[in-house]
DNA sequence: GGTGTTTCTCAGATAATTCCCAGACTTATG
DNA sequence: CATAAGTCTGGGAATTATCTGAGAAACACC
């Protein structure tokens, strides 16, 4: 098992081997976003906006994993698809799709280690499956404790979508497994409502940040009802995730 | 971890690799504001009015962050910090919005390790946050232990948002803690109150500096209610920290 | 379709913070 | 020693940040 400061620097600046994921997607607002989020936590990102160009670049840039709008103007995701593994790439596909009716078709030809998201997506999420899928394809080797996230007596098990706390089971809601998340990710620092909204909400989320104390309450009400509290608000600044400090 | 007399120097004459700072604002008293305390603490800056002129500025000055009002007469901010990583460039951005109207467009700022500031805001922060942006985006290195400013047996560490006196550690409102950061960075230097009102106040701040005192007051039940007292009155000028003279 | 869960908004309660004021105190100076 | 200017600090009003409960709307799963 890393230590949490060995898995934040891994996760946050560079990846132990950096690896090379091609975003695929005509929109380039979106593009960007995920480009630039998977930039941060350290992976080598190139993007395409069609199918053909697409596979030009999965040519050169050989891949790990790909992240593929199932949409495109030219080719759809799964043509796209298909042809890369009749090219003889092995690689990951996370496929993204729109809110309609394509979900159970794309559930559908999801097969193998692939996976799929229907946007928006939250971007916590996004890094959080891809890295998912490296796993399965056998990209990234890691044993079954390097899915666990621990601090102090909390316990967050990536695999199998699991936190305890002092060993108890803790039954969350999506969200809030997912701020959870982000929270032992910068265990120790503060982090910002905005941030939090960021990158835990989906990114067209046009709310109030209010909805961040909603679910630090609801949170705190989960795992914090135990001694010593965890979370910890720091007024005018944000939250963070802490023993309680030695005075 | 640098001494405090080097800390004093790099930070406040000569960054240890002077930075370069592109300053984007259509407001010439805002422009200047920023650039005069950025330069003053010994960043290397450039500014720009408007968006095309930013990424013109941009392409031969190759800045390391930029502060970057997201209202602009052309493109907006978000339009520019687009541009911008398209051409190559892998800069942080601090990107500084009005209070009003802008909430629903502020969401996605802090993606990429970005950061953002609502006007007015005091130019001690600015400078705080600027340094923490670069710090994450990789243009400064610094070890934890940098993180922190230490005077005597006080310590500020910006990381962690927390104070500790004889290793105690202290509870500060967002205003002690920016005034107390302040005079550590000019320990043993007398600071104006106008000063301290210029630097720790938000700038558009018209009140009495009598304000200051009242803080200093509360800053002095928290941290010098130990032995020996460091903060220090200079009649008719200012204050000061400093360890007491041995007579 | 119905049921239970989850998400999100809103508003009141509570708490912390900011700011101003006025009287007490300190120091410098004639 | 008296005076004036500068400073300190307690009290308190206004503002702002945060927490939480209640309920409406959206959603997921039979």
């Amino acid at each position: 098992m890393t230590t949490l400061k060995e898995r934040e620097i891994a996760s946050e600046l560079t990846e132990t081997t950096t690896h090379r994921i091609l975003v695929v997607d005509d929109e380039t607002s979106i593009s960007d976003l995920i480009s630039t989020s998977l930039r941060f936590v350290g992976f080598d990102v190139k993007t395409a906006a069609n199918g053909a160009q697409a596979l030009q670049v999965a040519e050169s840039f050989r891949p790990h994993a790909i992240v593929l709008d199932v949409m495109l103007p030219d080719l759809d995701g799964f043509e796209v698809c298909k042809q890369l593994r009749n090219d003889g790439h092995n690689v990951g596909v996370l496929f993204l799709t729109a809110k309609d009716g394509m979900e159970d078709k794309v559930a559908g030809l999801t097969i193998g280690g692939d996976d799929y998201m229907t946007k928006p997506f939250s971007l916590e999420e996004l890094v959080a499956r891809l890295r998912a899928l490296l796993r399965r394809t056998g990209a990234i080797e890691m044993s079954v404790d390097d899915e666990k996230i621990r601090f102090a007596d909390l316990e967050l098990d990536e695999g199998l979508h699991e936190v305890r706390r002092a060993g108890q089971l803790i039954d969350l809601s999506p969200t809030e497994f997912l701020l959870l998340r982000y929270l032992l990710i910068n265990a120790d620092r503060v982090v910002s409502k905005a941030q939090i909204l960021d990158h835990v909400w989906q990114y067209d989320f046009r709310g109030d940040a209010g909805i961040v104390e909603t679910y630090v309450s609801y949170l705190r009400k989960k795992i914090d009802i135990f001694d010593p509290p965890l979370i910890h608000t720091v007024r005018g600044v944000g939250y963070r995730l802490r023993m309680p400090p030695k005075k």
